[in-house]
RNA sequence: GGCGGUAUCGUCUAGGGGACUAGGACGGAGCCCUCUCAAGGCUCAAACACGGGUUCGAAUCCCGUUACCGCUACCA
């Protein structure tokens, strides 16, 4: 299989049968990013062959995850469960070719013969004692309408493959069962229609977690009895929780629906995902999706399993957050802006151009879009509330957090415009006239203004906020401290 | 249990026989900047699982041990 002329093909191959994971997630992406990155296909199939647990509402989550991360697709989608004529048809071309064999043994003879092995302290594997049956006895049991599935006859010898992450990887046959590739109901089981679609759909290069090795022997043999060239495989590691073990709910979230509901941009998730278990060597760490697909290249993923650190998710997405333009981020921070009732569209594309710089000046210091959202209330024409802990810091002599507010309102309200250079030059002249630290008069100014001890630089606060809303929210804050006595 | 895989700071990783007093990043501690908080800059603590080889020389190659993970279905 080393045509050289052959333009690479690979796939994404979920079960739909829950959310997008974050493990099905970086899946995708390695596949997509070695497409991208060599100029073939990443196709997408869903392995929707186990009827009992697979929702139309895990396909729609399927697809809507990977079009959120950026993960376009080429060709049709597949839906393995349409192919069940090939599966069937391949299945009985191994049992034809006498690479296969009917067995009689129900479900509830192979658990006993489970259990008894289990009882004796030895590893069970299928005895073969249905391949035992006399050729007439089979036709015999087949004629009376006996239930049979297929399985596979494993021959001797040794499988064995070059694994682009692992190297050599070998399996002894003899280690392995004659596996099942037909059920009795005469639907294929994993194995077979995994390989009978690959085949189909011409992929070259297999790239999955780690977690389906043990599987690939079996594939192996079974493109062998279907007369194909198996592809290449590169098995990628696991991705485990704080705590070592695999991956699941337990962990917090894994769907990655729910980071994009945590405000994590979709190209930060990519770039976090992509250095859990890939690495472009060096120093490299923030990086767009298009970089990605410069640096890509299977030499460059790890054979270890990686642990999913969410701090680092968060980081990751306020080097992002501060790396895009307002512009960019502008779509995703409205929705929620407007979610959150702080404004009205029309308003936002009134004031268009003070909404991007709004943007730009909330964007660093925050790590999710959802940050933006709440650093951008005071600026909106709402009501505030004081954060009781900044009060009692910053107000803490009601009378005299009064009298300065006092007179920084008087001060800004002479100003002839309403510019950041003049308010620092008037505002620092009133803390040299009373005699103390600028501090002292920009911190409680801050929370007048804001409700919280923490924000932008004051004079960028001041001009963000417009001269009208920050003198009401001076009035404000001195009728809230002359207003009650104590509390 | 059997089979397979893996093993560098707490975490993600660089490293492919000498450049290693093992580098970067997250997180932690501290300092600087400073009107606060971030961002940014600087500093510190923190790792080659263990034991044997091979070699003049091993984090790097080989073999064992240990630990961890995966698979072991008429699931995918």
């Amino acid at each position: 299989m080393s045509d050289a002329t052959t333009t690479p093909r690979v796939r994404f191959a979920p079960s739909p049968t829950g959310y997008l994971h974050v493990g099905g997630a970086r899946t995708a992406l390695f596949n997509w990013l070695y497409a991208r990155k060599y100029g073939g296909q990443f196709l997408l199939r869903i392995e929707d062959t186990d009827k009992a647990r697979s929702t139309e509402e895990s396909t729609r989550a399927i697809f809507e995850g990977l079009e959120w991360l950026g993960l376009d697709w080429d060709e049709e989608v597949v839906f393995q469960g349409a192919n069940l004529e090939r599966h069937q048809r391949d299945a009985r071309h191994i049992l034809e070719s006498g690479h296969g064999y009917r067995c009689f043994c129900t479900p509830a003879e192979l658990d006993e013969q489970r259990r008894a092995a289990e009882a004796r302290k030895e590893s069970f594997k299928y005895d073969r004692r249905c391949d035992r049956l006399p050729t007439d006895e089979v036709a015999r049991r087949v004629e009376a309408g006996m239930p049979y599935v297929i399985r596979f006859r494993v021959p001797e010898g040794t499988t064995e493959w070059d694994d682009l992450v692992h190297g050599t990887i070998a399996f002894p046959n003899k280690d392995i069962e004659d596996f099942v590739i037909l059920r009795s109901d005469g639907t294929p089981i994993y194995n077979l229609a995994v390989v009978s679609d690959d085949v189909a759909m011409r992929i070259t290069l297999v790239m999955r977690g780690d977690d389906h090795i043990s599987n690939t022997p079996k594939q192996i043999l079974l493109y062998r009895a279907l007369e194909h060239e198996p592809p290449r495989f590169a098995h990628v590691p696991m991705i485990h929780g704080l705590d070592g073990k695999k991956l699941s709910k337990r962990h917090g979230a894994t769907a990655v629906a729910d980071y994009r509901k945590e405000g994590i941009l979709p190209g930060a998730m990519v770039n976090f995902l992509a250095l859990l278990g890939w690495s472009p060597g060096g120093d490299r760490e923030v990086m767009t999706l298009h970089q990605m697909v410069e640096l890509f290249s299977t030499d460059g993923l790890q054979k270890k399993a990686a642990v999913f650190d969410p701090k680092k998710l968060e980081w990751m997405n306020g080097q992002h957050l501060s790396l895009l333009t307002a512009a960019v981020l502008e779509p995703l921070v409205t929705p929620e802006l407007l979610g959150a009732k702080l404004a009205t569209s029309e308003e936002l594309s009134r004031r268009h151009d003070w909404y991007l710089a709004l943007i730009d000046l909330l964007k660093v210091r925050a790590r999710t879009v959802h940050d933006i959202v709440r650093q951008a209330i005071p600026y909106f024409g709402g009501a505030i509330t004081y954060d009781p802990d900044a009060v009692a810091k910053q107000w803490k002599d009601r009378a005299a957090a009064s009298d300065i507010l006092g007179a920084v309102r008087a001060r800004l309200a002479s100003l002839p415009r309403w510019e950041a250079e003049a308010m620092e030059e008037a505002l620092r002249a009133l803390a040299e006239e009373r005699g103390v630290a600028a501090g002292k008069i920009f911190q409680p100014l801050r929370v007048a203004l804001t409700g919280m001890t923490v924000s932008p630089g004051i004079f960028d606060v001041l001009v963000a906020m417009g001269r009208e809303l920050a003198l009401a929210r001076l009035d404000d804050a001195r009728g809230f401290l002359g207003g009650e006595n104590d509390c």
